[in-house]
DNA sequence: TTACTTTACGTTTTT
DNA sequence: CGTAAAGTAA
């Protein structure tokens, strides 16, 4: 008997998709890799995995499905769905509704500790830190305890929790972790440590989280044996996707979950992986086989790529085969094309943008959608001019990656208000929302909070607190609203709309483009009204932010067609008919910040390879000549020559097609010719003076 | 102590 | 260039 949907499959997938069901012990297979390189039907064979596993009496609610973000979540939920109502008829529906256990390790994370907080001593109402809350109270313990002061520089908020960050992730030592990735701030490391422990202690007494207290608290649940039975009882089956960006705590978390690796399967490609800078390792999937015994686990290797044209691989492979380590082969593909990738000379970044747009709309014409089309860079900021550029013509985009609409100020200051009423504890949120008030700064805000830490409740000693003198009317508004935010009085979403009412009465006076920022206000209670309550929506909102962001006001409706700015990163797992890379070009692919150890400057070849294999049709990699530095020098606008980029060597031209923009003209380069650039007379003169 | 002004500084990728 | 920290007047 074979399913009608096994048979869309090749044999290495289908080989994937069967492993271990149907055995005669209850159906639960020991532990698989599966090595899935780009566009090889990774996603779909997982899903038909999970369907499979479901079909064959898998029970849903007892399945871990762990992706790298909440959309791949969504998109693998959506496919299990569709492939079981193929078999179950809409039956189905109940069945993978079921599949509830799915997101995130950070997202999962969240949901299991809040419900073994009372086991671990842990508040239900603990609030989650962002990366800019936790830098916040980072600083304050710097501060307490005097480190701001010292002769010598110390390391700012956001270097210490990195390294804090990467000491949890990567279950090194500081010392360690100073030596390979921080060597400048090896002096530092005793008062590190300190500082790390303030820190510690203060994110326990205001009964916050922070992003990385979701693994660590997980792992330490689990590495007790009662509750790692529990925890790992909850699941037969545990999938993990994209596991070559996963790091250490992360496969700790795995093993003590699934200790024999019975019902456990990960899902990867080491030639994919981009995430070292958060502790990711591929030793992960390295050293997966081997970490039981006495039998390794069963290893699939997925070779067959089903979405790039075989010049668009070559060029891909190309690329890849330079790498210093290499664990996978190389892909292959049936999809024949006469036409190579495009590497094209600009002159600058302003014709770089301008290609793109000639190039979007020429598509568009013959029936490429913007939708299918995207345009990717190494850093966010890179796309700015040309962000200018689909403005004035009036092309629609929405940008994935970098700055998100919630680091805004007046956004933070919105969401410290839920927060504080969540967790009157959370002294960053407490601390930002009442410098909102008049005549209330740091003193002040610092001491009504120690004052009201004492109590039990602390809301209760806010509201019997004497007004602070410079605070006048706008106090007894302030109190009402976080008490009746705290018993819950209006309901949700409704208190959204309480907390933007009050907070729109010290908007004008805070800021001047007030207008701009309530329209910001008004999408932020949108966004909250989707969300069962208001701990979903705090803890979602910190764990998966909306991460697109769009010139015009607002994200596009849905049924518009849309350009797709992405950052790399922000691009992994998709894919577009045509796809254009910026400033393909050393300092940008390399970055100049990424050149330090071979292992940086390798992550940054897997960074241009994930970026080709993103193209189905069309590749265009753009080389700018020279484009200007952000900062400004003593000789004003400073711009820098560049050449392409390290991992396009000459042996690999033959895989592209090259080309120049705009066309040359006779006065066009008579004209560059007469333009004095570099000043040789000058630089001969100062030889010598 | 707050609120405004000046100076210094660094500058990727993200849960 | 834009933000964050230090400095200063009220």
């Amino acid at each position: 008997m074979t399913a009608a949907y096994l048979e869309k499959l090749n044999d290495r997938q289908r080989e994937a998709v069967e492993h271990g069901v149907g055995l005669p012990d209850v159906g639960i297979g020991g532990p698989l890799l599966i090595i899935a390189g780009a566009g090889s039907g990774k996603t779909n064979t997982l899903a038909h995995r999970v369907a499979h596993l479901i079909v064959h009496g898998a029970d849903p609610r007892r399945i871990l499905l762990m992706t790298f973000s909440r959309r791949a979540a969504a998109e693998m939920a959506r496919r299990v769905a569709r492939i079981c109502r193929q078999v179950l008829g809409d039956n189905a529906a109940v069945m993978t509704d079921a599949l509830a256990w799915s997101g995130t390790f950070h997202g999962i994370g969240a949901r299991l500790i809040r419900i073994y907080a009372e086991q671990i001593g842990l508040n239900v109402d603990f609030t989650i830190h962002d990366r800019e809350d936790s830098a916040d109270l980072m600083n304050i313990v710097r501060h307490d305890l005097g480190f701001s002061k010292t002769q010598n520089r110390f390391p700012t908020k956001g270097t210490c929790l990195a390294i804090y960050s990467r000491v949890v992730n990567s279950e090194c030592s500081i010392r360690e972790v100073l030596k390979s990735a921080y060597p400048w701030v090896l002096e530092w490391e005793s008062e590190l440590k300190k500082l790390f422990a303030g820190y510690v202690e203060a994110k326990q007494a205001q009964n916050v989280l922070d992003y990385d207290d979701l693994l660590l608290y997980w792992a330490q649940m689990v590495s007790d044996t009662n509750i790692a039975d529990d925890v790992g009882g909850r699941f037969d089956h545990v999938l993990v996707d994209e596991y070559q960006d996963t790091n250490r705590l992360q496969s700790s978390i795995l093993m003590a979950l699934k200790p024999g690796g019975r019902g456990l399967t990960v899902v990867g490609d080491d030639a994919q992986s981009i995430y070292s800078f958060r502790a990711a390792t591929i030793r992960n999937i390295l050293d997966f086989p081997s970490a039981f015994s006495p039998r390794p686990a069963d290893v699939i290797t997925l070779d067959r790529n089903y979405r790039s044209t075989a010049p668009i691989l070559a060029a891909a492979n190309g690329v890849i085969d330079l790498a210093r380590e290499r664990f996978t082969k190389n892909l292959w593909t049936d999809r024949q094309s006469e036409q190579r990738p495009v590497l094209v000379t600009v002159k600058d970044e302003a014709d770089q943008a301008g290609y793109i747009v000639e190039q979007v709309l020429a598509n568009r014409e013959v029936g490429v959608p913007l939708k299918q089309q995207a345009v990717l860079f190494r850093a966010s900021n890179h796309s700015g001019q040309l962000e200018v550029e689909l403005t004035r013509r009036n092309i629609p985009f929405v940008k994935f990656g970098g700055l998100k609409f919630l680091d805004s100020a007046h956004v933070k200051d919105m969401l410290a208000v839920l927060r504080f009423a969540q967790n009157p504890r959370d002294r960053v949120a407490g601390f930002r929302l009442l410098q909102v008030l008049p005549g209330i700064g740091p003193q002040t805000a610092a001491r009504i909070l120690d004052t009201i830490a004492a109590d039990p409740e602390p809301l209760l000693s806010l509201m019997e607190l004497p007004p602070p003198p410079k605070s006048g009317e706008d106090w007894p508004s302030f109190t009402s609203l976080v008490s009746a935010l705290r018993k819950f009085e209006a309901g949700w979403p409704a208190e959204i709309g309480l907390a933007r009412a009050w907070y729109e009465l010290h908007l004008d006076r805070i800021h001047e483009d007030a207008d701009t920022r309530k329209a910001d206000l008004l999408q932020l209670e949108q966004i909250a009204s989707g969300y069962a309550n208001r701990e979903r929506f705090l803890t979602e909102l910190t764990l998966d932010p909306p991460d697109a962001t769009s010139d015009q006001a607002g994200v596009p409706l849905l049924d518009e067609d849309y350009l797709i700015l992405s950052t790399i990163h922000s691009a992994k797992g998709q894919e577009w008919r045509s796809v254009f890379m910026l400033n393909v070009v050393d300092g940008c692919i390399p970055s100049d910040l990424g050149t330090g150890t071979t292992a940086e400057l390798e992550e940054e070849r897997r960074l241009l390879y994930v970026g080709m294999t993103r193209a189905r049709d069309r590749l265009h990699l753009i080389t700018p000549q020279r484009f200007f530095t952000h900062g400004q020098n003593a000789q004003g606008d400073r711009h820098v020559y560049s050449s392409r980029t390290r991992f396009i060597p000459a042996t690999l031209l033959q895989f592209f097609e090259t080309a120049t923009w705009p066309k040359v003209s006779a006065s066009a380069s008579e004209r560059s010719a007469n333009q004095i650039r570099i000043d040789v007379g000058a630089r001969m003169r100062s030889m010598w003076s």
